[in-house]
DNA sequence: AATCAGCACAACCGCGAACTG
DNA sequence: ACAGTTCGCGGTTGTGCTGAT
């Protein structure tokens, strides 16, 4: 019946993740690569259940990840495909390959909600002096198109027509510039994987997510 | 120097979809 | 077909850090 149990919850260890879990965590996915997650606490001894385990790695561990200082470029990306796709931080993240949803979720409400926010509330005052009698109401797209438009972010850069081929390694470009800030201890250990990911077999999920992305990639060229 | 408020971000929680036996 | 479980996602919270007072 069903799949057993992930893990013991009784034991299971919350909080922060320290350098020894991430050690052990990391050489176990080297070993058997991602996914799976349900055997990674019982295989590797982790006192963490599965669902954290696989958190830790996608948006920490893993291979890849840039993290903080977002260019005004993939701020300008994240605008715009949150006006075009909603809060689907996982579809949005898939344009940027080195960021991860929860990073783009994160960086979303502390910085760019508010950014929109303050400059609807201009957009919302300029509205009332200029033209009483004209609508005042600011659809969301619109309103992040503005805050687009006023950040001087040029949409061609991040051209939605381009195809799925050619797409991400404009992406790709555009972030290679910027330096990488890893945390000290992990950023050592994704270091090290990245040149095991390379050439690491596609798994079924990295399938699917592909397939989704090229299916996403149809759907903003729809709009 | 001490305290406080706001910020940034890692991690947790809950839910729905997908999967397995 | 069904029940029980895992997986993945989005929302939220907890906590350490930093700047202002």
């Amino acid at each position: 019946m069903g799949r057993p149990p992930c893990c013991d919850k009784v034991a299971i260890k919350k909080g922060p993740w320290t350098p020894e879990e991430d050690i052990v965590l990391v050489s176990y996915i080297q070993d058997h690569g991602p996914g799976n997650w349900r055997s990674v606490p019982t295989s590797t001894g982790l006192l963490r259940c599965s669902k954290s385990c696989r958190l830790r790695w996608t948006n920490y561990l893993r291979p890849g990840i840039k993290r903080g200082n977002f260019t005004s470029h993939e701020e300008g990306m994240i605008v715009h495909l949150q006006a075009l796709l909603g809060n689907k931080w996982a579809a949005i993240a898939s344009y940027l390959p080195q960021r991860t949803d929860n990073d783009i979720k994160n960086y979303w409400n502390t910085h760019l909600k508010k950014k929109i926010k303050r400059f609807q509330s201009v957009v919302d005052i300029h509205n009332m002096a200029s033209d009483s009698t004209k609508s005042t109401t600011t659809s969301t797209t619109s309103r992040h198109q503005l805050f687009l438009n006023k950040n001087h972010i040029q949409k061609r850069s991040y051209d939605m027509t381009t195809t799925t081929t050619d797409r991400s390694p404009s992406i790709l470009n555009l972030n290679q510039s910027s330096s990488y800030s890893y945390a000290s201890s992990t950023g050592n250990i994704s270091r090290l994987l990245e040149g095991w990911m390379k050439s690491a077999p596609k798994t079924k999920a990295k399938e699917k997510e592909q397939e989704e992305t090229s299916s996403n990639d149809n759907n903003v060229q729809g709009i």
